[in-house]
DNA sequence: ACCTGAACACCGTTCAAGT
DNA sequence: ACCTGAACACCGTTCAAGT
């Protein structure tokens, strides 16, 4: 009954390649010794590797349509725009690299991209024109990957090199001056309240432009 | 005199490879060849190829940080703080993948990082305090960073296969349904109009967190 | 239909040896 | 100090052949 491998089991390996070992590891050799077959037996069922990391972001971006889906309907354009971007950043997060690795890559699946409806019904909904839910969407989207990378690579260099992760040792690595530069690495918080106070002022930014 | 290879000059000609063909096409050998001197050669510049890619994200910033210190100071925070974006944009599109690649990289140059000093400085002078500067600034990037991968997979997409990226193919794709995500589609512009558009919310938005 | 076996051109990296 | 030559382990991909 279950002799053979199918594209979904690729994709899934592929993905666990990923998050235990990063992104260098998840070569078509590794992966086929994961499956139990030879790497040659993977062109039976992919094109080339290009299409199995289509195939991956695609995945990704069904899992965030799926999540986004189950969120129930919030109070207003403001609450579900939110409720999007909490969503896409949690899912990269879920994934080595993931922001970097699956923002901008071809999704394969209309469906991912026809799950944004909802959105857009919900949107014009509220008395807006379509042409503002794809400004909001792209804007909270760009936010959502610009923000994940930085903050995966953060994670990721604290990870590799610990002590090189030290406000100290930045301070003595940044040299004299540059006083401020210092003091805003002093203040700073990261994670989930970062997060939440910058998706703040961009759904300000969003309303301000929408009430005027 | 001017025998031997020189760090710099790897990085650039390494710059041009990525521009001229693509990530896939910097390889060790590709870039030992284009230098006239065998791949063991650059081991002895380089530690290994991570360090180049370090190197090369770096010089991209330093560039970032130069072109923005030729801007003359605009009139308060809002102007400064869109010139250093738009900056940013810029230096990433000359570069192929430019946002994806050179973004969220570690930084090998303490100068790159003071440069935002002055940065810091002008915002203070509005009398605001480092922590919002230091918000500011990080939004400001990271949606810069996430518009541009957007913006360059778009492009990219469209040289590759030309015939995919018509408004009809599009539609076709998605299938029946989702007519306002078709609508958005043929509304949607592209490049600079709609950049600075996105970057005025995300300025209004900055604005409305300072001013309460 | 699905996989193996064998081959090909090409990687990054090391290191002794040259100059 | 800076580079060559030769080698090593490892890539992605193709394709005839097996079942």
């Amino acid at each position: 009954m279950n002799k053979g491998i199918t594209r979904e089991q690729i994709v899934t390996a592929a993905l666990e390649l990923l998050d235990d070992q990063g992104m260098d590891a998840v070569t078509v050799r590794a992966l086929a010794s994961r499956l139990d077959v030879r790497p040659s037996a993977l062109y039976w069922h992919v094109r080339n590797k290009q299409e199995l990391l289509d195939e991956m972001a695609t995945e990704v971006m069904r899992r965030v349509a799926g999540a986004f889906a189950a969120v129930p309907p919030g109070d207003g354009w403001r609450d579900d725009l939110a409720a999007y971007t909490r969503v896409l950043r949690s899912e990269y997060l879920l994934h080595r690299d993931g922001a970097r690795i699956f923002s901008g890559t071809r999704i394969t699946d209309p469906d991912v991209v026809r799950m944004k409806e909802p959105l857009f019904e919900r949107w014009t909904a509220s008395g807006w024109k379509p042409a503002d839910a794809d400004d909001a969407i792209d804007l909270v989207t760009a936010f959502a990957v610009g923000f994940v990378i930085e903050e995966q690579e953060r994670r990721q260099a604290a990870e590799d090199d610990p002590s090189r992760y030290s406000i100290d040792r930045r301070d003595a690595w940044l040299g004299e001056g540059a006083s401020l530069v210092k003091e805003a690495g002093h203040l700073r918080d990261d994670g989930d309240r970062r997060f939440e106070r910058l998706l703040g002022m961009v759904l300000d930014g969003i309303a301000a432009r929408l009430e005027t």
